[in-house]
DNA sequence: AATTGTGAAACACTTCACAGCC
DNA sequence: GGCTGTGAAGTGTTTCACAATT
């Protein structure tokens, strides 16, 4: 991805397109809460193989950062380790989970059912996760009323609907280049704030919105750069 | 997506991770390479509404970049524009193509045919002829032998050989985690130079290797931080 | 008059280095 | 002695602003 997409920006494209931090938000930078899911993973792994106590060294090995951006980070949202000593895993994971919103659940929907959506839809639903597809909409009239994982699709009319209902403020779409724009107005019209999108257009939303673009085609496009015949370096 | 993970970098990790250059390499950053396919993507759109000439800001309307931005980024590779013109369409998609390595064919390798690698294959061989899967691995001996889009499945066991025999460069992995370390270790023995990776692992590889980790579960959990109640801000 | 190409300035992010604390 | 937390330094990226060119 290219990078990010922020608040208050307009829409940036490719998967995780690094991006500046909000205007009016706080001091921390959007790269940095980029991190923090590698970093939650990384604590439940150890977590798991009973390191009660991990530091930013253990973190390193196992994120690839460096130990100092990892306090850093960390330390943008206090103080939550013992010098000398280290960080209490549970407790930096519920930290974690807490700064990221995940100590509640967040409800997502993701709009378009087809190989990629439905993929995406049981990949996220297989794992029982914190962040989970509570609605999936799809206007094809064969696939609504098919379910995924136990969820029902809807049509694509009653997004706005469902989509208040249940107080969603988080979104995939997974929707063909054409319809994606018409999509992405119409979930932020139903109050969704960040939208995660694997369509291959740059959405364009209003401000406040965030956008976090997935596109196949631009990261392959990218990554060859990387293979093609090098000049001699040295 | 998140950032980017570069030559002589350990393996970062999310979708489009935002990352530093490549110690050795020229001095173009590697957000500016993650941008090109984007500005691809406009042109080619522009040019197919018959602009045979494009600004800067032309481009910066459709890919929500700044207009100084893209032509710093295109400055990096050349002059190809007319000052008090713009830059001719056909030409500086041309240089892109070239630039990228998008003028000769790049086959690339796909090892996973699950739910999500299915999607990732059927989408790549029904659009795309310049990045192109040519191989599809998966160690499931019912999925071996079947094929998607006219590219049959071959038992992982061939990956070695068949990457070497068709000189890829560039694979995508998408197996279940605990395999991908291991994946990731032979696709670069077998000569494989960078890695799009959607298995949720940070990868271990060797300086000069190219991961870019696109993670529908990070990507989700950091928006989710996006979503959450916000403190009063003035 | 319009638009590129680019040094210089501004800004953002990472790394260094070490004081502070267990 | 070991590890965190953090100012300061260093590096990288974006934006500014304008000379150059058509």
């Amino acid at each position: 991805m290219m990078v990010t997409a922020h608040r208050d920006e307009k829409a940036k494209t490719g998967a995780a397109a690094p991006g500046p931090a909000a205007s009016g938000s706080g001091r921390v930078p959007d790269v940095a809460i980029r991190r923090l899911p590698v970093y939650l993973r990384a604590l439940t792994e150890l977590y798991a193989e009973d390191h009660e106590i991990v530091s930013s060294a253990d973190l390193a090995a196992r994120t690839g950062y460096s130990s100092e951006q990892i306090r850093k980070d960390l330390a943008y949202f206090g103080a939550f380790g013992t010098r000398g000593v280290g960080y209490r895993t549970a407790v930096l994971i519920e930290r974690l989970r807490s700064i990221l919103g995940l100590d509640r659940q967040v409800p997502i929907a993701l709009v378009g059912a087809g190989h990629l959506g439905t993929a995406l839809a049981r990949y996220n639903l297989t794992r029982h996760r914190d962040v989970r597809i509570v609605a999936i909409f799809d206007n094809d009239p064969a696939r609504v009323g098919q379910s995924i994982e136990g969820v029902v699709i809807e049509p694509a009319e009653r997004m706005d609907e469902v989509i208040r209902a249940a107080g969603i403020r988080l979104a995939v779409i997974a929707v063909p280049a054409h319809a994606a724009q018409d999509v992405a107005r119409r979930l932020v019209e139903a109050g969704v704030e960040a939208i995660l999108n694997f369509a291959p257009v740059t959405l364009q939303v209003p401000p406040g919105i965030v956008v976090q673009n997935i596109d196949l085609t631009l990261e392959l496009q990218s990554l060859a750069y990387y293979t093609r015949e090098r000049p001699a370096t040295g």
